[in-house]
DNA sequence: CCAAAAGTGTTTCAGCTACACCCATGA
DNA sequence: TCATGGGTGTAGCTGAAACACTTTTGG
């Protein structure tokens, strides 16, 4: 006879880092990861997570979220549970709520790195506790099949940017190289994102106008759980 | 101080019935439900479900499916996990692991009822127990918005069917009318059925060719749980 | 023969892709 | 003035939609 189940929240966590502050060239995808420090699987990095609390399933994902990086995730969605019998190697059966988010890359570069955490880059990882590797993989898919325009101009950028930044973030996450003047005309056309009336100077060459993301677009149709509140906003609390 | 919350799975089933044998017109989408008889929500209709035993998040699915049906589904695929703090009226808490199925016609039709059991049409429910109706309406959006043309055929129709018939059932699934010559082109495109060499014959018109679910195609691509094991395939229990 | 559904052919249109070309800026 | 990226124009391809048309059966 075996106990009953255990119930935790985990969150994989996506931004776009530079490796080093003030670098050139691209940023990286990373995810914060937290280093074990006690059996089972001591001395491996792991997701972000906890036990369920007194709380709604989301709520359990932002604290973790908060936790981990001090930070209020631009987009945050369910993504899968994981229950196999034997996910912990003891004999313990804990079921995991899996959410993914995604975090802007200012707000990444003001928060201070906690104890014990470290963002690596999503593509190339190192083994990790139970079986998140599997968790991430599934999470890049996710990002890579399953995210508009508009959501990742969103989430993963600042307040403004320019074209050529949204297109940067669309290469790197698509894994593959995008014609500007078409980029250009998809995003435009979308209405995902609008036009400001600001520039940004400074390169050798003509200024890039700013674009904003437009609040009054519906986001991604996450279908009636979204619209009901089960797992969103109840009253729309966009910053 | 509350109790542990408890972990339950449900199954929302899908498939098309003809309301009366042998009747012509479209079959209906429908679901079986539960009749509750006992608190809470005594004597409302609820999903079919029961606690998560020592088994993977997916067998509990199974097991209630065949404990509701006695049929094994063509498509099974985890939804959503629910987990609000107020789901139960009661003072417990329940967390619910949702899948979704799909089961064929022909298959439906030779089970036989159990005792408390109803289908009911998918777009025309009373009011269920729980956040039952909640649950539907997203499953419904699944279907309608993420299935393909050969999954939707391999899981709802029988081994062998007519292009007339897999439309019909795309058309009720899709709530729209389809053009045949449009529709037979996709389909054959696609490849996920194939032509056999018998026809249908026994109406009066030109004979229908039979097609086939074809076999050799990748289903849906889910990405790396399908590919890992963790949700379908019977070998490599992957933790 | 007629009705009805099976199945084929063809035109049109929208959207994407590729790529040529002009614009504005810093050095 | 030159290099660099910002931004516009446009020809060509591809695939979906609409619909006319032929084929084959039962009655």
């Amino acid at each position: 006879m075996r106990a009953s189940p255990e119930i935790a929240v985990s969150t994989v966590i996506f931004a776009l880092r530079h490796d080093e502050p003030h670098a050139a060239g691209a940023p990286t995808l990373s995810l914060p990861l937290v280093f074990r420090t006690r059996e089972p699987y001591d001395g491996l990095w792991a997701l972000p997570g906890g036990p369920l609390g007194d709380e709604t399933l989301e709520d359990a994902a932002r604290r973790t979220l908060a936790a981990t990086t001090g930070l209020a995730p631009a987009y945050l969605e369910q993504m899968y549970t994981f229950g196999n019998p034997d996910r912990s190697p003891d004999d313990r059966r804990v079921v995991s709520i899996v959410y993914w988010a995604l975090v802007r890359a200012d707000e990444v570069a003001h928060a201070r790195p906690q104890q014990n955490v470290r963002w690596l880059p999503a593509d190339d990882l190192p083994n990790l506790a139970f079986d998140h590797n599997l968790v991430v993989e599934y999470a890049l898919w996710r990002l890579r099949n399953k995210v508009s325009y508009g959501r990742i101009a969103h989430a993963l950028l600042g307040e403004t940017f320019t074209l050529r930044e949204l297109r940067e973030v669309h290469e790197i996450v698509g894994q593959k190289r995008l014609d500007p003047a078409n980029f250009r005309r998809q995003v435009e056309s979308d209405g995902a994102v609008v036009p400001t009336d600001q520039m940004r100077t400074g390169g050798a060459h003509r200024p890039a106008r700013l674009y904003r993301y437009n609040t009054e677009m519906e986001p991604v149709d996450l279908g009636p759980i979204a619209r009901s509140g089960a797992t969103t906003a109840p009253t729309r609390s966009t910053p």
